[in-house]
RNA sequence: GCGGUAUUGGCGAAGUGGUUAACGCACCGGAUUGUGGCUCCGGCACGCGUGGGUUCGAUUCCCACAUACCGCCCCA
């Protein structure tokens, strides 16, 4: 093979492409319900934006950035993630000012990039759909935004949808909190695993989310942050439950859940699946949380933020195989044979016709046989076939065959217009 | 970044250190000189991921590289 595509990137194919056009207007369709409206901005920035947003001690910045320097010495990198462009643009185009109204909904949808080893669901380039919200420290937006994600992923069908809680508390919460965190860890310093002995005094936060069995059962004991929450944060997060439980929606909340971005505080929320395709147990598929600090750590005004962003590459592995065949079925409503060439004039404008009446048409371009035109139409599903031989030419006529029943009928040329009603 | 497995026609898949690389599906043609879904017949890999090496001779052995998949790490 002389070219292959890049290493852990996709092409999508038809009649794939189909499942991500449904995934997508469905997002529209509900990010719409939601007065959010689309925002598109770079796929690379500055590799600053995202070395900030994200934070230096990250996965994403430490390894996983697809960074390089262009040929004006720029230091360019991919966007991994949407939130940090999203933002930029934000602050760069002074959406905060008193003219926008607040908060500032808008939603995004396309190729994110990591630098990593590629897995099944898990791609150099994958894509993301992803929703911001600016302007507002009110949990109904906190909570708004969870329901527009489950929302979204009710709407697609997917089933054994769970959503699990948490809160980060504001920074004195957090600080209080990461105090504790070192405090008790640090007796056990030798008894944890290396990434984690590495992250005790950088972000320990993220020892809570080792996968090292013995680290979980060191951070079994440890102090919650939910008994470390400043009075602000504590009414914030007992807001957002009560609003949930208002709503009627099902949750539970994990004190030990954290986020590998830097950048959240206060609520975040993962939404996962029990048992897919995407592994057994829980997996999450949407995740997100509020981000107050993030418009100022990248120039802007004391402004808040909260948003979501889930993995469209995953989320299509929960398609139910209903909606997947329904979406790769081939559907044609004519298909029109020519047979010899004295009637090419005639296909060429019945052809041309029938798609003026909306109808999806296909013909022959290999100068085939009616046999295999016919082969043609029933494979590519076609609910009719219109055909045009020289005795119907010199009729001024079409035979007109229901491929379902396989009763054929003739209709002069001059009433295809009848033809309009035949599917509704 | 580390470890494991794999790579044969459009797809799936057998196979061997030696002058014909099974089979199935799909596709094309014919049986049926103008009509599909069934049947029968025929066609379809100067080639076995790429580049080296070993050998009289390699798709089959060795090495390197590429890519895919799985696991670790991490996460979407």
């Amino acid at each position: 093979m002389k070219y292959q595509k890049p290493k852990g990137t996709a092409d999508i194919l038809p009649p794939f492409s189909k499942e991500w056009q449904f995934v997508e207007q469905n997002a529209r369709e509900t990010f719409a319900l939601y007065n959010y409206e689309e925002i598109r901005t770079p796929i690379f920035e500055k590799f600053e934006v995202f070395s900030r947003s994200a934070g230096d001690t990250s996965d994403i910045v430490t390894k996983e950035m697809y960074d390089f320097d262009d040929k004006g010495g720029r230091h360019i990198a991919l966007r991994p993630e949407g939130t940090a462009g999203v933002v930029r643009a934000f602050v760069e185009n002074k959406l905060y000012g008193p003219e926008h109204q607040k908060p500032v909904k808008v939603y995004y949808m396309g190729p994110m990039f990591r630098y990593e080893r590629p897995q099944s669901g898990r791609l150099r380039e994958f894509h993301q759909i992803g929703v911001e919200a600016f302007g507002s420290d009110s949990p109904k937006i906190d909570v708004e935004t969870i329901m527009m994600g489950m929302d979204f992923l009710k709407k697609l069908k997917v089933s054994g949808l769970k959503l699990v809680i948490n809160t980060l508390g504001d920074k004195e919460s957090r600080d209080r909190y990461r105090q504790a965190l070192i405090d008790y860890l640090e007796p056990h310093f030798e008894e944890l695993s290396d990434d984690s002995k590495a992250r005790l005094h950088k972000n320990p936060l993220r020892v809570l989310d080792s996968k090292d069995k013995n680290d979980q059962k060191i951070v079994e004991n440890a102090p919650e942050i939910l008994d470390f929450l400043t009075e602000d944060a504590q009414k914030h997060f007992t807001s957002v439950k009560e609003e949930l439980d208002t709503l009627g929606v099902d949750y539970v909340v994990d004190s030990s859940m954290v986020r590998g971005l830097d950048y959240y505080n206060h609520t975040i929320f993962e939404i996962m699946i029990a048992d897919s395709p995407l592994g057994k147990g829980d997996v999450t598929i949407c995740a997100g949380g509020r981000y107050n600090g993030l418009v100022e750590e990248l120039g802007g005004p004391e402004v808040s933020g909260v948003g979501f962003g889930l993995g469209v590459e995953r989320l299509l592995l929960l398609l139910n195989a209903e909606t997947q065949t329904t979406l790769q079925s081939k559907q044609l409503d004519f298909y029109v044979v020519g047979i010899g060439d004295l009637v090419q004039n005639d296909v060429l404008k019945v052809v041309h016709e029938l798609r003026q009446m909306n109808f999806v048409t296909e013909q022959d371009y290999l100068d085939r046989k009616p046999k295999a035109q016919f082969k043609s139409a029933d494979k590519l599903n076609a609910k009719y076939v219109v055909t045009i031989g020289e005795s119907e030419m010199n009729d001024r006529v079409f035979k007109l065959k229901d491929m379902h029943s396989g009763e054929e009928r003739t209709v002069a040329l001059s009433e295809i217009n009848t033809l309009k009603d035949l599917l509704k």
